[in-house]
This record gives C-alpha cells, sequence and structure tokens, in this order.
RNA sequence: GGAGGGGUGGCGGAGCGGUUGAACGCGGCGGUCUUGAAAACCGUUGUUCCGGUUUUCCGGAACCGUGGGUUCGAAUCCCACCCCCUCCGCCA
C-alpha cells in the first residue's frame, strides 16, 4: 500500500511512477475522498469532545446530588447522534480510500529501467558455462517418464491437469534440494529457518498484496474463507503483523520450505507440457525485514545468495533486472534468476528476488523501532526464491542426462541424495 | 465437538456506569546520592488519527480481544463473534 501522505504530498509524482507501470491513474479521487474524510474527522472530534465534556459535568453534578436535566439529555442525544452518523461517514470513506489503495501497486525505485513487459528487461550479468552435449539433449517430460521417476498420468488423475507426481530417484531428489537448500541458507548465508501453514486467512493475502487484485490466481476454502499461499513469502511477510520490532533487531532473516498453490488461470494453455508451470510446487523462499536504509543492498546480497544455489548446482544463468512494466504489484525493484535447461532448451525462472520497500509492511501493519525509544517507523521487505523446486528438478535433469538416458547428481547434492546417478531404466 | 474458566498498558495484576489512558507491582528511561556500581529516593514511561506549530511542541479525538447495542456518559451493562486455558470425547 502506498502512504496516503506521500500521495498527498507528490500527487504528480505518483501519477508519473504508476504510469511506467501501465496503471490507471485514482490519484484524483483518492485526494478528493482524502479531503473529506478529514473534514468529517474533525468535525468528528469536536462533537466527541463537546460531548465529552458535557457528560463529565454531568459526572461531577451527580457527585455533589444534582441531575442533568432534561433540556441537556436531550441536547446531548442530538450532538451524539450527529457524531455518530459522522463516525459512520468516517467508515465509509475510510473503506473507499483504502479499496482504493488496496489496489494500487508499489512505486518503482528511480534506478528501474521503464518498459511495458517482458522486452524491457534488462540482462544484469551471467554466470556458469553451458553444458556441451555430443548427443541431443532431450526435454524432461520425456526423460522424467523415461526414467520412472517423473508421472504425469497419475498426478493428472488424482488431481487433473497440471499435477504431477514425483517417484523414488525423483521424490529423493526433490527432497535432498530441499535439504542441502535450507541448509545452505542457514548454515552459510545466516537465515533463519520456519515452518509455516500453507493456508491463510484473507486479511494475511491483504497483507502481502496478493488479495484483494490477485484472487483469480489463488485456491480458495469457502468454509472457513482460508487461502493457499501461492509463496512463503505470504505466511513469512505476516509473521509481525500488528507488531512493533524491538531496536537492534533487524535485519530478520527467514528461510522456509512450503507448497506453494497457483491457479495459473492467467498462464491457460501456456507452458502445459512438463513441470514447468504446475498448480502445486515445493520452494524454498528467503525472505528479510529490514531497514530502509539498507534494503537495496539487502537485496543485492539476496540475490547473490540465490545465485550462491545456482553456483553451487554448475548452473548456466543470467540475472535480469526487471523493467516497470513487469514489476510484481508489491515490488519497487526486482531481479530474476533463469536457468537454462538443455533439453527443453529454454531459460527458466528459477527465482524472483525484490525489494517491495515499505508496501508490504505498510499493508500488514508492521513496525520496528530504529532506536530504542525511537518512533515506530515501516521496514522494508525483501524476499526471492532460494529456489523453486520443479524448475531446478528440470535443469538438473536436463543438464545432466548422460548419453546412456541417466542422469548424474551435481556433486553438493550427493551427500543429501546418497547416490550420485539416477541410472537409465533397462528394458 | 461437549462442559467450565478467562481475554486490561512491555510483563504481572486492580478496576461501585461518571474528572480512569486506566490504581498497584515489575521492567525501561532520566535524575539525586556514590570514586564507580548496587541499594534507596524523586520524576518519567503506549499506539494511531485530526488540527495548529513545524526536526522541540500544543490542543482535540480514538484505542482495556473484535464488532454491534443500551446510556448524557461504558474497561465496567446487553448481544454476537474470535482467541486462550482446564476437563471430557475424537483423531494424525
Amino acid at each position: 500500500m502506498l502512504s496516503i501522505e506521500h500521495i498527498r504530498e507528490h500527487p504528480d509524482e505518483v501519477r508519473r511512477a504508476l504510469q511506467t507501470r501501465g496503471e490507471e491513474d485514482p490519484i484524483t479521487e483518492v485526494l478528493e475522498l482524502d479531503a473529506q474524510i478529514r473534514q468529517a474527522i474533525t468535525q468528528r472530534d469536536h462533537l466527541n469532545a463537546e460531548r465529552n465534556r458535557v457528560s463529565k459535568e454531568v459526572g461531577r453534578m451527580r457527585s455533589q446530588g444534582q441531575e442533568a436535566t432534561e433540556e441537556i439529555r436531550a441536547e446531548m442525544r442530538k450532538i451524539g447522534g450527529q457524531a455518530d452518523a459522522l463516525n459512520q461517514q468516517t467508515k465509509d470513506l475510510g473503506d473507499k480510500i483504502n479499496g482504493l489503495l488496496l489496489e494500487l501497486p508499489n512505486l518503482p525505485q528511480p534506478d528501474v529501467p521503464v518498459g511495458t513487459g517482458e522486452e524491457g528487461n534488462i540482462i544484469v550479468r551471467q554466470g556458469g558455462e553451458p553444458p556441451i552435449f555430443d548427443f541431443e539433449p532431450i526435454p524432461h517430460w520425456d526423460l522424467g517418464p523415461k526414467l520412472g521417476i517423473i508421472d504425469f498420468e497419475r498426478g493428472t488423475k488424482l488431481a487433473g491437469s497440471r499435477f504431477y507426481t514425483t517417484m523414488g530417484a525423483g521424490a529423493k531428489l526433490e527432497r535432498a534440494l530441499i535439504s542441502w537448500m535450507l541448509d545452505l541458507h542457514t548454515l552459510e548465508h545466516g537465515y533463519t529457518e520456519v515452518s509455516l501453514p500453507a493456508v491463510v486467512k484473507r486479511e494475511i493475502m491483504e497483507g502481502s498484496g496478493n488479495l484483494p487484485k490477485f484472487a483469480d490466481n489463488l485456491y480458495h476454502d469457502e468454509e472457513d474463507d482460508l487461502w493457499l499461499i501461492p509463496t512463503a513469502e505470504v505466511p513469512i511477510t505476516n509473521l509481525y503483523r500488528d507488531e512493533i520490532i524491538p531496536a537492534n533487531t533487524l535485519p530478520l532473516k527467514y528461510v522456509a520450505q512450503t507448497p506453494c498453490f497457483r491457479r495459473e488461470k492467467a498462464a491457460a494453455g501456456r507452458d502445459t507440457r512438463g513441470i514447468k508451470r504446475v498448480h502445486q510446487f515445493n520452494k524454498v523462499e528467503m525472505y528479510k525485514f529490514v531497514d530502509p536504509e539498507t534494503s537495496n543492498q539487502e537485496l543485492e546480497q539476496l540475490v547473490d545468495d540465490a545465485e550462491d544455489v545456482c553456483r553451487k548446482l554448475g548452473f548456466t544463468y543470467r540475472v535480469l533486472q526487471l523493467c516497470t512494466g513487469d514489476l510484481g504489484f508489491a515490488s519497487a525493484k526486482t531481479y530474476d534468476i533463469e536457468v537454462w535447461a538443455a533439453g527443453c532448451q529454454e531459460w527458466l525462472e528459477v527465482s524472483s528476488c525484490s525489494n517491495c520497500t515499505d508496501f508490504q509492511a505498510r499493508r500488514s501493519n508492521i513496525r520496528y523501532r530504529a532506536e530504542e525509544g525511537g518512533r515506530p517507523r515501516l521496514p522494508h521487505t525483501i524476499n526471492g526464491s532460494g529456489l523453486a523446486l520443479p524448475r531446478v528438478m528440470i535443469a538438473i535433469l536436463e543438464n545432466y542426462q548422460q548419453p546412456d538416458g541417466s542422469v548424474v547428481i551435481p556433486e553438493v547434492l550427493r551427500p543429501y541424495t546418497g547416490f550420485d546417478v539416477i541410472p537409465a531404466k533397462t528394458g
């Protein structure tokens, strides 16, 4: 959520920034409503003050054995009624303003390249060497079933299209990846592991920015109004909802592994083969609550933590900076990490790392104290995958496949898998 | 799911419907004392919003689980909901 004060003081700057994201401009309406609500609040407070004053007077009289006249009581009833009406008005106006603000995305940082979509993204750097094959590497949707470790038909039988099942070495490889990534981030990168609910309340989804605007992409349980998380970012953001984080505790760094549920409605018909785009997948997510002054450095560091996973797995990868038109709703600045998959011949987005500045903190009412006894302020929040499992699985299977159809396990994972190769099936 | 108990400030814990933002204790902060520290004593101690002033500050409003209601006035009475604890039942 954007700060109403900021909109009030710099309306044109906000308008311009929203434009670069290709957004509508409800700023004029917000400002009008804001003027109205402030007037109503002032009036209401004056009436309340009057009511409080007289009521105290009545109390004082009563303690001296006198009763309030019916005249006074009638007058106060009237004032009270007016105050209550104005109060209702401020609530309605507040809801309206809030409704508009909740639909507004974060403002891009000044150094974010302006662009309308994917084409505007900039390759910041590349890492790793592309694997060289003396045979034609095959895509994972062929390789997986061939090895007997991915089963698409049975996944579909259970839950429909875009669901899948892994078995044997496939299931174990995923579990090994999860354990290894969590160990890497906790032991070497200083994150604290956290285990979280996979469903959350409506207001939690609002806090992270997924609701009200993106209900379409979420699975929802009607009976209890619970929502399946599309990423661990959602519950982690809200860990400190309605709290004031004490001085000298930032940065707080968390890493969590959760299932992620996405309806992928907008992508209907796209990437239907394989496990690149599915309705349920596991992801290791990194998240930080940081001091606003350091948030951009913290973002760079988090990107490096994610890149470290790619480096250690021996991937060819590239880091993109997203342009204004491609930024996520809550983000002010985002880097994507893509790894090369030799089988399907594609760059796969395995991580998206964003500085959400104070956008989520304001929505979730998370504050911190910069120093002991200081005023509470909004922290910045940083999130990024570290990494998303299915696409990492794709990259490993496709890039490490051998001429005989087997797949070699990257060195770092072997202590976790307990095997160093997924053998080709014979017969 | 059933029965009972409870939700008050950073924590503990009071609070006849009326100068109660809330006694008291602890903690925190400032000060006196001390070579220093402790003890003792004195003072101070939340958050949000509106208006004025504008890095200090002043005035007002709101907040005692949440939302409604009664009343001139509600932490205090009524209703609904949520959460926690104890016991019983069920279950991974």
